[in-house]
DNA sequence: TTCTTCGGCCTTGGTGAATTGCATATGGAC
DNA sequence: GTCCATATGCAATTCACCAAGGCCGAAGAA
């Protein structure tokens, strides 16, 4: 990364829509001030999700976004990566002829590594799992209930 | 990160000390030639180095830097942070109170575990780990004997 | 003393992030 | 069929930081 404020953004924008059910047609204008997101921003992001094939687009009155898939189909890395595009600590890792100390460079076998064990925690979660995270955080009403 | 050219070069800088023994004095001017790496830049990379602890300078004639500890007791966590701070895939990590959904974001939740891992990776490796690979890997003389 | 090497500070150019603005296209509501 | 809300596309701006280079001073071995 590091994580911009676009996959931030994105990410939000994105769990907006899959919390409130896959078919349910959402302006920017509500994201934007549901989440604190610059509307234009946002606009941009969801432009690359839409092209990615993750949101879909609906234009004119009562338009705006939904999911093309269910949330259970997406996980975090699509999001991520149809926004940033996919993501290398160095560009030594998807090219390995962009360095010539490549071929004999430990460093690199552990940078592989790394990256590895960090995109597998992105592409073990889908955004179903995060928004049902995201409740039970919310609303833990049976914690203390009152005298 | 992303991974800087500032952390590249520390790295690089670093494994070179580390490759020829804890004791030996070492110019910038050798490391610079032998890594291709921009002088004046790795200067100010083992500044922070030095104030780190990690290295040891020493100025004048037959001067340079060398390594402050056995190689087997800097890990490449210990490098990367001396040379950039703290890593952080976003700042409500460390700093929760930096935003105010911080308590019920479970993409929060997902970072931390995310960065987590990525971090293990470079506590459990030292530098004697790395020069070790380096070596394996740049001469392997019984691979394929001459016929 | 002298020469070598690091130390600190300041400047520069370049790149990309994070916005904002405006003009255009689309399609549902009426 | 007209209107207006909405997305789409492109341009431009601002700002921060990365990468590098220059200059002079300080330290220290010979
Ligand atoms: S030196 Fe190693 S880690 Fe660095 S760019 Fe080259 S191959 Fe990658
Ligand atoms: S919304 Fe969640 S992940 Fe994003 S900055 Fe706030 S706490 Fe962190």
């Amino acid at each position: 990364m590091q994580f911009t404020k676009a996959e931030e953004y994105g990410m939000q924008g994105v769990l907006h829509l899959a919390d409130k059910g896959k078919d349910e047609v959402t302006p920017l204008s509500e994201i934007s001030e549901a989440r604190d997101i610059p509307e234009k921003f946002l606009a941009k992001i969801f432009q690359s999700l839409s092209r990615s094939g993750i949101l879909r687009s609906h234009r004119g009155v009562r338009g705006g976004f939904t999911l093309a898939k269910p949330p259970g189909d997406i996980t975090v890395k699509d999001v991520l990566e149809a926004i940033q595009g996919p993501y290398h600590l160095t560009k030594c890792i998807p090219d390995p002829d962009s360095c010539a100390r490549s071929a004999s460079c430990a460093m690199r076998e552990l940078l592989v590594t790394a990256e590895e064990r960090l995109l597998e925690v992105f592409v073990k979660h889908t955004l179903e799992d995060v928004v049902h995270m995201e409740r039970s955080m919310s609303a833990p009403p049976s914690e203390k209930p009152n005298p």
